[in-house]
DNA sequence: AAGGTCACG
DNA sequence: GACGTACGTGACCTTG
């Protein structure tokens, strides 16, 4: 038998770099820097797990550069001319590169004054032209131009994104540049390349040159046309750059014909032997990869890969990866082994099935992504790995010539179901089941219990992306996270942008492969993660907050809130008419037209024209023109940026709120329904999209307007009751501070104490600097902030810091001791348990690390307070119907504050239970030493209930 | 797609 | 002397 030679050439030094900035800065026990060269290790590691895979690699080389010359440099003195040195703690990190390399005997190639890419190319044409498959491992654009499908006698040649875990072939290529492989040196040449410092065309980037290319067929046709096109912008630098252009084309293209140092056969994989990879792992303290080496190369823990940091230089303990349970072995992923299911014999019997198991994964289709107007298309059962199934429920349709495929009843499956559904013998796991819960809901089906892996992941791991390792909940990255497996995407059976189709016109067997994908991939992850809440102390927080919460939520969701179109629509023509007007007066008081809502065209009307004064800002060099700058420049009497503050107003609370409203209106419902993220906030609290219903206007008259357009049903009122300064409350709970504390127990005004405190006496002044402060200290405090709000000297702000410390004692202690708990765990925990991670407070850059000890001082306290208000909502429907209320309808979270919809005969009946709940909501979990304080109104809108 | 701006707690 | 100047969000607009 003649195998397939499958040659992988590794893009070692462009990986490097990758590495290094998305792993987190690890130091070996010698204090050496070797961030990058775990992130390296980990790569070879799992291309050698390929090795018996049917496409894996029989023959392997890693490319570096070995310096920074080659023919480039001779015919564009320019080339990577302004690339920066690379950092310093990466530097020594290339030598053990070369190190980790030869641990695992592989072939190295770098040759003098030629680079890495080009001798790839060369490599792989020479393998190609031997009939080999060549795989170059990298993302580098610059390589896609020779990826190829091969045949004639020559091999293929594709491309392997190791980190994203994603194979390159030309249609992924077609799809980031628009055009085949060959003519993607066209396309760069157009756009040329900032960090190789390739001009290209000036102004022209990827969307212009896929175009263009396109379009003319080539680079040397497209830059023909220009002469013809129409007069614009893009014709003049075609015309004017033309030769940059050309200097980019020879410059994009790879040298394909390089001397090759050492065979191609002599790349064969014979083995890795162990003991120098083992005293290189050893030697690095990537103590993980050693366990796995000891235990016989077995199944990779991908969820260790994650986070190597902790398990490799803070100790075992600190990261629940220590203590890991050996995990359940699990066959790979076979989609072929789904079965689509087209009869009500075959749905009975996968009833029976997944009563059986006791825990399933449930995972519904629909036509459309809201899942207040989608209708249910299928229904997907997973009871056990690679045992699945896809039910189509109301396939083909559209094509009223077209032959309906073979499927159960709609209606007699759903009856089916229902019993499974709702039986509380039967676990139903979901990834993001709240919309499961919502679309079958409307088809009369209460599904329970349920579990939820993107919640299970959030109460785990809420934060650990924020050093851009990927520390999202989705599907899609915690398959590949956990799993090490991509599945399928929607975008991928759909299509996508015009070509899109609704999965109803989904052919079965794809739609199959699909759907019990998911259910399969949802019932693996659980099987993964649910273990770790035990094991990792996030079983209290997921119990009994965040899981019971999400029918809560649902409900809500499905509630939705009456909105007022016509008085919408009225504000909206008001404001376009004011707008229209003020654009005029600012046009004449500019002295020219221009786009008011552009802040570059705004900043040089402003401070080149008129020659007012205000310093640049950020990265891009243009000026800043923010409220804070636009108020400045009103104080000295600049008319204009008045007028361009009210336009700026009006315009936002159109095109946010008055227009955009009118159209979140559910036409089968007469309300609108946003939806909530439970996963959105790292702390913990809610988020709310499609609308945004956590953001609507209040702080001025005007805005208010739009909450007067959010009203009962006839007969009804709007009920709003929220937590007063609950933040406040919790810190001087969690600092223990008497002086707060005692303040609260009293009812007395908060920021009028401090004012007291503070400076001796409460006038509005004082005490407005009092509020101030008070926020500073619930966000992380730094003189120069402080400064900046209330207009001081830094000095001055110090001061007052200083003040306050010692008239609040616990306040200080309270900070250090978050931020060394948080050091020293990697996590922050709010009162119920709920961690955060900050995988960035040892960062080197002083900018990332003080961000993130802000955002661990406020954690615990902004998450204990979105804990309460959670556990309020879980506990209210219940106590409300036990109070005769449950007619009640709780509408809507806003962070500290709840709204209800209720007969204005019960408020009298409701108010009180509902004032009980928040404010012992804590209990019995948490006995806070502050009061809850709760503010409830009532009124004919939103606006009034407050 | 990114940056700027601004609505909320 | 650097970073950029308070925590957490989402939506819309302009521009390249």
């Amino acid at each position: 038998m003649a195998d397939k030679q499958h040659l992988y050439l590794v893009d070692g030094s462009a990986y490097i770099f990758r590495a290094y900035h998305r792993l987190p800065p690890l130091t070996d026990p010698e204090g050496t820097p070797v961030g990058a060269v775990y992130g390296y290790t980990t790569m070879l590691w799992k291309l050698a797990d390929d090795l018996d895979k049917a496409d894996g690699p029989t023959h392997l080389a890693v490319v570096l550069d070995k310096s920074s010359h080659s023919f480039r440099n001779e015919i564009y003195d320019q080339y990577k001319a302004n690339r920066p040195p690379p950092p310093e703690d990466l530097v020594p990190q290339f030598p053990l590169i070369r190190d980790a390399t030869r641990a695992f005997s592989l072939p190295m190639i770098e040759e003098e004054n030629v680079e890495a890419d080009d001798m790839i190319a060369s490599y792989a044409r020479a393998a190609a032209a031997k009939g080999w498959d060549v795989t170059i491992v990298s993302s580098d654009k610059d390589l896609m131009q020779l990826v190829g499908p091969g045949g004639d006698g020559h091999g293929a040649i594709d491309m392997l994104d190791t980190m994203k875990n994603a194979r390159i072939g030309v249609s992924e290529v077609e799809e980031k540049f628009g055009v085949g492989p060959d003519l993607v040196g066209d396309v760069l040449a157009l756009m040329g390349d900032s960090v190789d410092n390739i001009p290209g065309i000036f102004g022209v980037g990827p969307k212009t040159a896929t175009k263009l290319i396109q379009e003319h067929g080539s680079l040397t046709s497209a830059l023909d046309a220009a002469p013809e096109m129409k007069k614009s912008k893009l014709k003049e630098r075609l015309l004017e750059h033309r030769a940059d252009a050309e200097l980019s084309r020879i410059l994009v293209t790879l040298k394909e014909d390089c001397p090759l140092p050492i065979a191609i056969d002599d790349m064969k994989l014979d083995g890795i032997a162990p003991g120098p990879l083992a005293a290189f792992l050893e030697k690095h303290g990537f103590t993980s990869l050693l366990r796995r080496l000891d235990a016989g190369n077995g199944s990779p823990d991908r969820a260790n890969e994650l986070n190597p940091a902790k398990a490799d230089t803070h100790g075992a303990d600190a990261s629940p990866e220590g203590n890991r349970q050996p995990l359940p072995e699990f066959p790979a992923i076979d989609r072929s082994a789904y079965e689509t299911v087209q009869t009500m014999e075959r749905l009975e019997h996968w009833i029976t099935q997944c009563e059986q198991a006791r825990e399933i994964a449930v995972d519904t289709e629909t036509s459309a992504l809201d899942a207040m107007q989608a209708d249910l298309v299928g229904v997907s059962l997973a009871t056990g790995p690679n045992h699945a199934c896809y039910i189509p429920l109301a396939h083909g349709g559209s094509d009223m010539f077209a032959e309906k495929p073979e499927q159960v009843g709609f209606d007699e499956a759903l009856a089916a179901l229902k019993p499974l559904l709702e039986s509380d013998a039967v676990l139903k796991i979901g990834q993001n089941i709240k919309y499961d819960l919502n679309v079958l809901s409307r088809y009369g089906i209460n599904v329970a219990p349920i579990d939820d892996t993107m919640i299970i992941s959030f109460d785990l791991d809420a934060g650990r992306g924020q050093d851009g390792i990927g520390g999202g909940h989705g599907m899609d990255e915690l398959s590949e996270r956990h799993l090490g497996h991509t599945p399928l995407t929607f975008k991928e059976i759909c299509g996508t942008g015009k070509k899109q189709i609704p999965f109803g016109e989904v052919p079965l067997d794809k739609a199959t492969e699909y759907a019990a994908e998911d259910a399969d991939v949802t019932w693996r992850l659980h099987q993964h993660l649910k273990p770790r809440l035990a094991i990792e102390g996030g079983s209290r927080v997921y119990e009994r907050v965040d899981r019971p919460l999400v029918p809560v939520v649902a409900m809500m969701e499905r509630n939705g809130i009456k909105v007022d179109r016509t008085r919408l629509a009225r504000l909206s023509e008001e404001f376009a008419t004011e707008t229209a007007r003020l654009e005029q007066q600012i046009h004449e008081l500019a002295g020219e037209e221009f786009t008011v809502g552009s802040p570059k065209q705004l900043g040089d009307i402003l401070f080149d024209k008129l020659g007012y004064k205000g310093g640049r800002k950020g990265k891009s060099g243009q000026f800043s023109t923010d409220q804070a700058v636009l108020e400045k420049l009103s104080g000295q009497g600049a008319d204009i940026a008045d007028k361009v503050l009210e336009w700026r107003q009006l315009t936002k609370l159109k095109s946010t709120y008055t227009d955009a409203l009118q159209q979140a209106i559910n036409p089968h419902t007469g309300r609108v329904h946003t939806s909530y993220s439970l996963v959105g906030a790292q702390t913990g609290r809610l988020s709310s999209t499609d609308p945004n219903l956590q953001n609507i206007p209040i702080r001025t008259p005007i805005g208010r307007q739009i909450r007067e357009a959010f009203v009962p049903e006839d007969g009804n009122v709007l009920l709003a009751a929220d937590y007063s300064q609950i933040e406040l409350r919790l810190a001087a709970h969690m600092a223990d501070v008497d002086t707060l504390k005692d303040a609260f127990a009293k009812g007395e005004d908060i920021h009028n104490r401090t004012a007291q405190e503070m400076y001796g006496a409460v006038d509005r002044d004082t005490r407005a600097q009092a509020k101030t402060i008070n926020f500073a200290i619930l966000y992380g405090i730094s003189r120069w902030g402080l400064a900046g709000r209330l207009g001081v000297e830094p000095d001055e702000a110090q001061a007052m810091i200083d003040r306050y410390f010692q008239r609040f004692p616990g306040i200080q202690r309270y900070i250090a001791e978050t931020l060394e708990s948080v050091r020293e765990r990697g996590y922050s925990e709010t009162l119920f348990g709920r961690k955060t991670w900050f995988p960035r407070i040892d960062s080197k850059n002083q900018a990332e690390r003080q961000g993130s000890e802000r955002a661990a001082i406020n954690a615990p306290i902004q998450g204990t307070s979105a804990d309460i208000i959670k556990r309020a909502m879980v506990r209210m429907m219940p106590a409300l119907e036990d109070a005769g209320l449950g007619h009640v309808q709780m509408l809507l979270q806003v962070h500290d504050e709840l709204v209800f919809e209720l007969p204005e005969s019960d408020v009298a009946s409701a108010s009180p239970v509902i004032e009980r709940v928040m404010a012992d909501a804590a209990l019995p979990a948490v006995d806070l030493s502050v009061p809850l304080g709760i503010e409830i109104g009532t009124g004919p809108s939103w606006d009034a209930a407050h």
